[in-house]
Formats: C-alpha cells, sequence, structure tokens
DNA sequence: TTAAAAAAGGTTAAAGAAAGGTTAAAGTTA
DNA sequence: TAACTTTAACCTTTCTTTAACCTTTTTTAA
C-alpha cells in the first residue's frame, strides 16, 4: 500500500531557519510548501490541499494567530502547530489552541517536532466531533489526559493518575451525561471483555470515585448490566 | 541567501547618548528599538523577538540588572551586554553576569562594542534546528551542548558531559517543563526503543540526576510509563 | 408474589507484574 | 588505555490483577 505523504504549509519569516526546517521535514517525507510572509498565506493556504500548517506567532506583518483565525473562517479545520519564542508565555497560545493544535516553543529539537506533527496527524479528522481534546474539565476538576493529572480547582497540587485510571476517566468524560456501556471500556482499555477485566474495571470505577470524591457534585452512577454514567450535577 | 539581520533591544535613559549609539548600530545593520526608559524595557522585550538586549545599568527607575532578571524569568535565554559607568566596581558587574554575558564601561570605543556584539551573536544561540543552540541555563548551572560542558554558578571548574549525557539533557531542557517522552528521547538518541535501551536510558537519567544534585530547585521527575520532565522550581 | 438463588457490582487488601533507581561490572570504542 | 556505553544485579515504587467478603439488583421457582 502505498503510503501517504502529507502536505505540510510552514510559514516562517526566518530564511535561515525556514530553510532548514524545510529540509529537514522533507527529509522526513512530508511534502512542504515554504511562505516566509504571513500575508502569503492565506493565498497559498487556498491553492492547495493541506493536512497541517505550522505557523510562526511572531511574524512582521501578520500574526500567526491572525492567519490561524482566517483560516479557521474559511470553515477548515486543518491543525494548526504555532511555533512560538521562548518569550511568549504558553497561556497565550493556549487561549488560541484547540484540541486539535499544538505549539512548539523555539528553539526546539526536531525529534520532538516531528513527534508532534506525528501525533496530531495520526489522529486523523473525525468530522465535527473533536476527538483531540486533552484537557477536559469535570465541574470543578481540570484532568489533562496526556500528562495524566487531576487538579481540583485553583489548587497547585495535583494527583497523577495511572494510565489506565486516566484511559478509562477519559471515556467517562467523553461519554458525559451518557452511558458508557461496559463492554466497550473492557474492549478498548482492557483489550478483552471477561469476568477478571470486568471486576478489575470495578475496581478502577472505585478507585476513580475515591480520586472525585472531593467534589459533592460529580458521580459515577452505576447502570446495572449496562454501563457507568459521570454526571456533574443535578 | 539573505543575510540575517539581528535585532537589538537596547534600554539607555541618556537621550543623547541613546540617539547616538542608536545611528551608530543601525549603521552598522543591526535593527534596534531603543526605549529610554527601564520600565518601558519589558513591555518591549515581549512585542518582539530579540537577539541580544543592551543594558544601562544605571537607569532612573529599574536597574538594568532587575530588567535582565526579569527577562530571565521569562525562560529567555538571550544574552545581554551591561553598560556600566567606570564607577561600578566589575565585581559587583561579575555577581550579575553569567556565561553569555558581557559588560562595557562608558566610555567605551564603539567598534569594541561592535566586536562584543557580534562575538557573542555569532556564538548562534538562537534560532535554527537543534545544531545551533550551544548555550542553555538550567537555573545555577549553564550548559554547553557543543563542549559538553556543565559550570556551576561562576566556578571556573567545569564538569564534561559525554555525549549521551549531553544529548539527553539537551532533549530534557528543551522540554523544559514538559513531559519529554520516553520513547522519543529513545528514538532520537539510541535510534531504538527496547528493554535494554529503555534500561540505558534509566542509567543515563541517574547520571544526569547526580550531576544536576548540586542545585536544589532543578528536579528531573519521572512520570511513570511516560517520561521525564525537566524542572527548575516550585 | 415473594423468598431464595444467582448475577452484578462495591470495596479493600494482598499478590503479582511492570517500570524505574542505583550501582557496579563487563563490554566497546576512540 | 581511558572514556564511554551496555548489561546485570538487586532494590523500590507504581500499577494492575486477583481474592475475599460484602451489598444490591435481578431472576427463578415454589
Amino acid at each position: 500500500m502505498k503510503k501517504k505523504i502529507y502536505k505540510l504549509l510552514l510559514v516562517e519569516d526566518d530564511i535561515n531557519f525556514g530553510a532548514v526546517l524545510k529540509s529537514y521535514l522533507e527529509l522526513n517525507d512530508f511534502d512542504v510548501d515554504w511562505v516566509d510572509d504571513g500575508q502569503k498565506a492565506m493565498p497559498k493556504f487556498e491553492s492547495a490541499v493541506y493536512d497541517l500548517v505550522l505557523l510562526d506567532v511572531m511574524l512582521p506583518n501578520i500574526d500567526g494567530f491572525t492567519i490561524a483565525i482566517s483560516i479557521k473562517k474559511t470553515g477548515s479545520n486543518i491543525p494548526f502547530i504555532f511555533i512560538t519564542a521562548k518569550t511568549l508565555r504558553n497561556d497565550i497560545v493556549e487561549g488560541y489552541k484547540t484540541g486539535a493544535d499544538d505549539y512548539i516553543t523555539k528553539p526546539f529539537d526536531s525529534e520532538i517536532l516531528l513527534y508532534k506533527i506525528k501525533a496530531i496527524l495520526s489522529r486523523g479528522i473525525h468530522g465535527g466531533i473533536n476527538q483531540n481534546i486533552e484537557i477536559f474539565t469535570i465541574n470543578n476538576f481540570k484532568f489533562n489526559y496526556l500528562t495524566r493529572s487531576l487538579s481540583y480547582k485553583d489548587e497547585k497540587k495535583t494527583q497523577s493518575l495511572s494510565p489506565k485510571e486516566s484511559e478509562l476517566l477519559k471515556m467517562l468524560v467523553m461519554q458525559k451525561g451518557e452511558i458508557l456501556p461496559k463492554a466497550i471500556a473492557l474492549n478498548a482499555i482492557w483489550e478483552d471483555a471477561n469476568y477478571f477485566t470486568s471486576r478489575s474495571m470495578d475496581v478502577y470505577v472505585a478507585k476513580l470515585r475515591k480520586l472525585l470524591s472531593r467534589d459533592k457534585k460529580i458521580k459515577i452512577i452505576t447502570h446495572h448490566g449496562a454501563g457507568y454514567r459521570l454526571i456533574t450535577d443535578e
């Protein structure tokens, strides 16, 4: 089977950096179009079908965020990776990025950029529903699926979760208000549904209930013989 | 290929001196932004990406060292050149300067300033993919990736690192505050991820922890089953 | 219809498995 | 040979499963 070649649009004003980055990405089997001026970004974007846009945030004429907004306005849900200087605080970038997007601070390790690109592309685009969200809000809790950490209100201290706790919580949150069928979760996380995996899952539900017990409005409701349902208030 | 124009931030309260210095530097192909008040320095610094900061130490509202500290707090490892009066003892400046920095006493020979600026910029700390980055600041440590040496505070004696120690430390520093996934580091440095390379990496993490142990604020946090994260304070 | 039996789930603790920490010895390479 | 890397050994921590005992829900059968 022919391997899919992904097409990237790189918007980077620094000539040296842009050239090096383009070569490096091409070396790694990406098809890269590079524009060195933010004003050339939109025309280029509209001239072809891209899989991902790499956007320098600090551009001389138009900033990267403005370009991202213009692209989104065309109705495209193409993912972005914002390239930012260390000086730009991460939370500013966080504000602009959606679950499908990411950012990387300059200078960066090329391996990590490749990893981020591949991570985003491998998720694919699931029409409409965004399966890529990594930070979830569960009433007073914030749950980061990637770092597997759970924090309460504004407390600095975070509770770290095990891989299975994290997977299960993610599935419950994504089905919030609706029943997560037990067999679905078992096949997804335990890769098998039998007596033992089922009991193991029961143990994990108990763990999650304990972890979330500080917030009285959060409940994991049992639907006997069917599955579990996470709710966040009355 | 177009020559890179370096962008300098000049913080100098003396109007006459500042104007002359700005013109002189522009004549020598630098792009110079000048603020005449220390309080304008941070907002200006955050509004663009600079390659070097020229800081007058004696400023009416905020002194140059305080500005330098604020800039460093943003996580930037931009180099500084301090402009000081002859009356200020060198050892005071020494206390504040770091490996990547320099200082010049007023009045000075403009040629010498140019020479110093070029010397620092030619080290090519900024921009580009990994190859160009040489010197990292890890709280009280300075880590030179090219010479593979690690120095603590202002101590002359440096600790030299092995190639793998150096590669791993570089990846951790570049992901500072974020998780460096174990598989990424293994594929980048060991070129394979299996039980044995994984154990080898564990050994290197232990080595790095020992090397950095003098600075209590530096920690390499383990994310079980995921990777490692370098942090430099609470 | 309702008591008993069966099935499902709640919870906790212990056992087992996997991952990682650390040190030192054994290879390997410059 | 000296510097570097890998492998091994032994230990600790973290994660997952299994077991035990209990309660709740559903089914079965008198």
